[in-house]
DNA sequence: GCAGCGTGGTTGATTCTTCAACTAGGCGTC
DNA sequence: GACGCCTAGTTGAAGAATCAACCACGCTGC
């Protein structure tokens, strides 16, 4: 027997609050994948990866570790480095002690590509998102996204102890 | 002459906001996706356009208020549409008053589809989003995401007078 | 030392999304 | 009434995401 009764609808703020969630899910990285695409070629989640190998302990980062920087399957992943590879921003290499293992290295024009990019990008997130909220905001919403991401995965890499 | 200063970085609040909505916004969707798909072998998109269309007065609209209501590019509703259609739950009608409009409306079996989906995808939004919030959160996120949606589309339909 | 299981990663097929090009009807102006 | 422009929508091709199948290695217990 599964549970009968009636499910609990969204009231009001409950729904203005998925709905604008799930507006921004849309609309938010539409509009920086169309900027990185004219700046450089290049999508969101292109980006993403980059960035997190730049900032990485010698800019490498085993696949795995990668994807979960990245929110991202191992599979995702794994096609978006191949591409990244082709344009000579990314390369491949076996982990020494561990066959298993392939990690992600950041090449210099991979390097200097996001340097470049980087700036602008910035300009982006501010220009549509950020400068839209207070600081009061920017600290509620911290707090509120970092609970609805430990929701979804307790586990989240950005909610390790720093 | 460009603007040559050196580009105001996040500040760590700012990041932690930013890395939490960029995370939510790869998990969030993916979580319902394999959930609605297991129910009932439809997307998170494909839901909220049956969504959209079901609570439509006479249950149809113009395929481009049902994009800005989902917002998606007309191009992408009108590939989800013919989809939709093939299996039984919109149908196409050109608009008796201009002939440039098609409506697309909800068949009885679309209907029964998402009616048959509601409770679960609620659950299940309550589940993996909801139920990590206060109530205040909710009153705050919806605060901020309006605001967030606002500025990147003015014009956008949540934010409409009700 | 090898059988079995779990981990790390890749691949190819299918599905989805985007983009650019295009059809076609409405509206304004002269 | 015909020219140009705008709005609404569709289409096909190209690029991206997902899913399931798969390979290879490491670890454990026997």
């Amino acid at each position: 027997m599964w549970d009968m009764t009636e499910p609990r609808w969204l009231n009001a703020d409950e729904r203005r609050a998925w709905l604008a969630l799930v507006s921004i899910n849309t609309l938010l990285p539409a509009a920086l994948d169309t900027k990185l695409h004219t700046a450089g070629k290049l999508s969101l989640f292109d980006y993403t990866v980059l960035a997190m190998l730049s900032e990485a302990e010698g800019r490498f980062l085993p696949m795995s570790e990668l994807a979960a920087r990245s929110s991202a399957s191992l599979s995702r992943l794994s096609h978006v480095v191949t591409k990244l590879q082709k344009r000579g921003w990314v390369e491949r290499r076996p982990h020494p002690h561990d066959a298993r293992v392939t990690t992600a290295h950041l090449t210099e024009e991979g390097m200097a590509t996001i340097v470049g990019l980087a700036p602008g990008h910035v300009e982006d997130v501010r220009d549509l998102f950020l400068d839209a909220l207070t600081e009061q905001d920017v600290l509620d919403l911290a707090r509120i996204g970092e609970k609805v991401v430990g929701r979804l995965d307790a586990d989240h890499w950005i909610l390790r102890e720093s």
